[in-house]
DNA sequence: AAAGTTTATGCAACCGAGTTGCAAAGTTGT
DNA sequence: ACAACTTTGCAACTCGGTTGCATAAACTTT
């Protein structure tokens, strides 16, 4: 997985054993996982030390997190391109069936027009219903 | 305050002494309000009989939750109409500078087209920025 | 009005997600 | 080989939210 590892050093992250283990699991995903189930994709890891993996990952904009109600947070890869700006913003979706998080990154967050001199600096937007899966 | 308490029985909750005051500092609020902040605007009162007193609102549908993804909840008033139906949805706005939260009444959630089989439940739409007393 | 039933309140204790401190292990540069 | 820095692992903690249970208050029935 030499691609993995040049994608940690597109984003300045030292590729360690971990790390690449870690961005292996998110590849692998389909859906955003939180830090428990990554957790659980591990025989025997240390929860802080995956916690830290994933705030590396965050603060180089490898991965992006998303807060979709649930109580724990989910992350999941970002486009190579993102830089986790407005306009990288897309819409979220949780299945109120099996409970997975997705990336609607074909769906930009809609723009909306605040009150006056209100000013924007993110939005979160998360759609709950049944995925295609569970229908 | 006759009002707050026919607003109770509107909604079907019987209006005990606690509950009356409670709704009385959720309606002399501008920005919805934590648990932490509602347990604050009391010199002594029991954290769970509030926790248990919003919760009731909110199955009542006097008030409804926001999660505003600073870790915790909020609440606000309900409309007099409404039902918390996907068509009753209003924008949330939280201010990184002062933390409040607004209820932004007139922005109704704007639509979003899902992919095809997914189906629409309900829609939580957080602005973050600055609000107008911040500016 | 007294007894019985339901509902609301208060205290303690718990829970889970996230976070911090610190020491050990590993890495990098001289 | 040594020093300097980074990463990892364990323990312990925080904080918001929640449950269990006993008491108190409010209605119901006799
Ligand atoms: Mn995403
Ligand atoms: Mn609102
Ligand atoms: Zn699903
Ligand atoms: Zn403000």
């Amino acid at each position: 997985m030499k691609e993995n590892e040049s994608k940690l050093e597109n984003r300045h992250i030292k590729p360690t054993a971990m790390r690449e283990l870690v961005l292996k699991v998110l590849s692998d995903q389909s859906a955003a996982i939180s830090l428990a189930d990554l957790e659980q994709k591990f025989e025997k890891a240390d929860k802080v030390t995956l916690y830290r993996t994933l705030k590396t990952f965050e603060e180089n904009k490898l991965i992006h997190s998303i807060d979709d109600g649930t109580g724990s947070v989910k992350y999941a890869l970002c486009k190579e391109t993102c830089q986790c700006h407005p306009e990288d913003l897309h819409v979220h979706f949780l299945c109120t069936k099996c409970k997975q998080t997705y990336c609607l990154t074909d769906i930009p967050v809609p723009s909306v027009n605040l009150p006056t001199r209100f000013t924007l600096e993110t939005i979160n937007m998360v759609v709950k219903g049944i995925c295609v899966n569970c229908i």
